[in-house]
DNA sequence: GTCATTTAGTTGCTTATTCAACTACTTTAA
DNA sequence: TTAAAGTAGTTGAATAAGCAACTAAATGAC
């Protein structure tokens, strides 16, 4: 037999669901509006300025859970032909390649990322008391670590490392 | 000069984003293993079996903020090619049409609303203290009533509305 | 060594999403 | 009453995403 929501989890589901597909669009469109990157492609050029010497392996920019394995193709192609991202062959493992960001993905990066933290202040963090913010942080962490951990990813990881904020502002 | 997210801040957006794109991909994914209907579906479906009538205009569909109007367009025509949905013009105003709940399109959605609730459960509701729970609902509440007075949307409208969890479990 | 497996990554095909243009109807207002 | 503007919804072409099949290299068992 279901075990149906109550009114009050019921309101707090649909507040999650709502709350959390608004910031998502918010924030993308902030993004779009005001800078020459997407969303998306914020999300990878950040984990490469991120990654040691500006670059990272196919397959662990994949493991990052930001996307399959053949979306991450298709999106590197796209990045590189906009001149932002280049591959080069790895060479202790030949079947590997690296994704390296460039001078210019660098820069795209700087100029969006004044934007996006601008963005999560005003809608993720402004919006609450200071009291909330830590809540929210301690129940996010919570739930983080319980999908990871039912999916053998490591929450460690995962949290360092998707779709952070910024590049640092100078090198 | 922009003010960039202190250590603290920078954690608690992050687990934000890691939390709310994970638990998206695992309630998905949980639903779409386990039930004939995507959660795209499941969305417009629920909508519709909460509607007077078991039906929407599209026009109201689309204002509740799931979909693009050409979106959604697609959406239900292939609703509709599946036999959970049917359309019929709207008298009142001839450009308009309605979209209506099937006899089977509402027993897809019966027969998936369980394997939704168990998952909303299982990873949004017991990973958390009692006392989370409440908290999650209020933040998300005041970050949803934030994005929608930005966007001029209504809040009440959005949070009794959107993705809700289940159609009655009997008639 | 050599054959089977696993891992890295890409490609092509199908499906879905977006964007802009479009039809058709309604409303406003002169 | 009729022209202008707005609203409801669809369509088609372009772009992106997802899936399955594929190449190529590395690993591992014997």
């Amino acid at each position: 037999m279901t075990r149906w929501l109550t009114i009050e989890e019921q309101a707090v589901w649909r507040a999650w669901l709502v709350a959390s597909s608004m910031m998502k669009e918010r924030l993308a469109g902030d993004l779009e509006t005001a800078t020459e990157l997407t969303d998306e492609e914020y999300g990878l050029l950040v984990q490469l300025s991120e990654a040691e010497g500006r670059r990272l392996r196919m397959s662990s920019l994949a493991a990052l859970g930001l996307h399959s394995r053949s979306r991450l193709s298709h999106s590197i192609s796209r990045l590189v032909e906009k001149g932002w991202v280049t591959k080069h062959p790895c060479d202790t493992d030949r079947r590997g390649s690296w994704a390296a960001l460039t001078r210019s993905g660098f820069e795209a990066l700087e100029a969006a990322a004044p934007i996006h933290i601008q963005s999560v202040r005003e809608h993720l963090l402004d919006p609450l008391t200071p009291n909330q913010v830590t809540q929210l942080g301690q129940i996010c962490t919570a739930l983080a670590e319980h999908l990871c951990s039912i999916e053998g990813a490591d929450t460690e990881v995962a949290l360092r490392v998707m779709g952070g904020p910024a590049p640092e502002p100078a090198e």
